[in-house]
DNA sequence: TGTTGTTTGGAATTTTTTATTCCAACTGTT
DNA sequence: AACAGTTGGAATAAAAAATTCCAAACAACA
């Protein structure tokens, strides 16, 4: 436990000195990093002497080491924040507590999504993403973001990639794919019946279908030759699907990565990519 | 850039005495931080004089506050684990290790953009988006899918929202803005010139202007009437602004939240909203 | 090769900060 | 009231930090 936290809960328990010394340090922990112990005293109206024995007290040889470890805490803080409070945001949750929940969230769906899925089936999905002549992706609502998040990636590294947000034009377009093209789905619910019937179609014309949805049992697995999961908050209704975006595209850039790092003139598409954009931008300026 | 780097840099123009007190710091800073200035100067063979004056030369007042700020780089760095592990992705790390710098750097720059924004701005940016009569979002590119991201989430709260993947049809629409109206921008980069065009018919046209960029100086904060922060990964050529991505969303994110919170009736219109898609969705699948 | 100005870095000193000691005042107990 | 045990500040000792001062090393130049 932080020592901030230590010493705010025995602050009920402690002498009247040591409690001001301590109540200050809890509340202005930044100031208290650059003060002097006379000054700290100063500052809560005790003497220099008291707060060396705080620090004693707290077991620290004193109040230079009670700093560092006050230093030390405050990083730790921001690492961990406040035991990484998962859970529903309430509505009277203050400012603090919000964004701690909200990273939290995200941290812990990007973790779990990593968790459920084993190198080996990511492995599979490159090797059909390294090989595949064309790539489609397919996704409505949030999930088209990601997938179009993902063609831009794609593209940059020189494959050949197809998304579109309107699912009637998805659909047209995986009317045309064939045994060397590979179709990506994503979907949370697994449910969307627009992607679903996207990947029944390409799966008939013996394209490679890649499915990314969430854990439960879901009819888009059943017609994926790959499967990848994705892991979101529960409650999607108040975090608004946030967790669940946010854990595709943990997903989506893990493979773009791999796959930069097993294409050799990837490092060159990508920069010629940016270049690319940079000189648009320099040229319209001038 | 942390003190650490800073003093690694300069190491090789500094005098020998400074040198080597430098280089024990760089080397072996958690044991610095325990060490009293002459103590140190003992450990490097050199005068205790010579150790503050270090620390001056560096632009500190005297050697506790060099060991403030090292405490304080120390932190940081840790903040990103232990080589975590930040750090560019290279071309024979493992699965796992890459596993781990992306999922590091993705806390990172949302910690970090957490970090520099503080709660007044937030709040600003909120009371505009909550008083707006319309809210017109701009971003090209990556930003636009985040812009577009936002959008979804804000008509979910019976907001009237506006965005265009095409900035021409953003453009257009800027031009019917009024003095109750936001726009809410979004660039990385902070130099789009698209973006930047919008910004500046919106703020001639008296609307409020959100502009949210990277933390360099650039010519859409200075349009801006509130200004917010993303902070990524400096190299985006190879890590393909993702985090500058992620940052984004990590605000955008925020600010949805705190504006449901805000809202007495956010959560029936966010209840309705998902109902409705799932009617959708139930009906197809009959 | 001397002269001069500058930089470097340590010894000595002063100042500040930290830690310890000691004692008075208070608290609760018998 | 007498006692033992706390509590907390004043005074002091000890340690650490910062400044001053000066000598040696170095560089530029006549």
């Amino acid at each position: 436990m932080s020592i901030l936290k230590k010493i705010s809960a025995k602050l009920e328990v402690m002498a009247p000195a040591d409690r001001q010394i301590g109540q200050f340090i809890v509340e202005n922990p930044d100031q208290m990093l650059r003060l002097s112990s006379a000054a700290l005293a100063a500052e809560t109206g005790r003497s220099q002497s008291s707060v060396v024995k705080f620090s004693q007290k707290l077991g620290y040889a004193g109040y230079q080491e009670l700093k560092l470890a006050v230093s030390e805490a405050k990083a730790q803080e921001w690492q961990a924040p406040a035991g990484m409070i998962h859970g529903t945001i309430e509505v009277d949750d203050g400012y603090l507590t919000i964004l701690q929940k909200l990273l939290g969230s995200k941290l812990q769906a990007m973790q779990q999504t990593i968790a459920v899925n084993n190198e080996v089936d990511i492995g599979r999905a490159l090797k059909a993403l390294h090989e595949a002549r064309r790539i489609h992706l397919a996704g409505v609502g949030a999930s088209s973001l990601v997938a179009r998040d993902f063609s831009y990636k794609l593209m940059k590294l020189g494959r050949i990639v197809l998304h579109d947000s309107d699912s009637h034009v998805q659909m047209a377009n995986a009317s045309t794919l064939g045994p060397d093209d590979l179709l990506f789905a994503l979907s949370y619910s697994g449910a969307s019946i627009e992607t679903l019937r996207i990947a029944e179609l390409a799966s008939q014309r013996d394209a490679t279908v890649i499915a990314v949805t969430g854990l439960q049992d879901n009819p888009l697995t059943r017609v994926a030759d790959i499967r990848l999961y994705t892991v979101g908050d529960e409650d999607r209704v108040r975090s608004s699907a946030i967790t669940a975006r946010d854990a595709q595209l943990m997903l989506t850039d893990l493979l773009f990565i791999l796959l930069v790092q097993r294409q050799p003139d990837a490092h060159d598409y990508v920069h010629n990519s940016e270049a690319a954009v940079s000189a648009l931008k320099a040229k319209r300026l001038s």
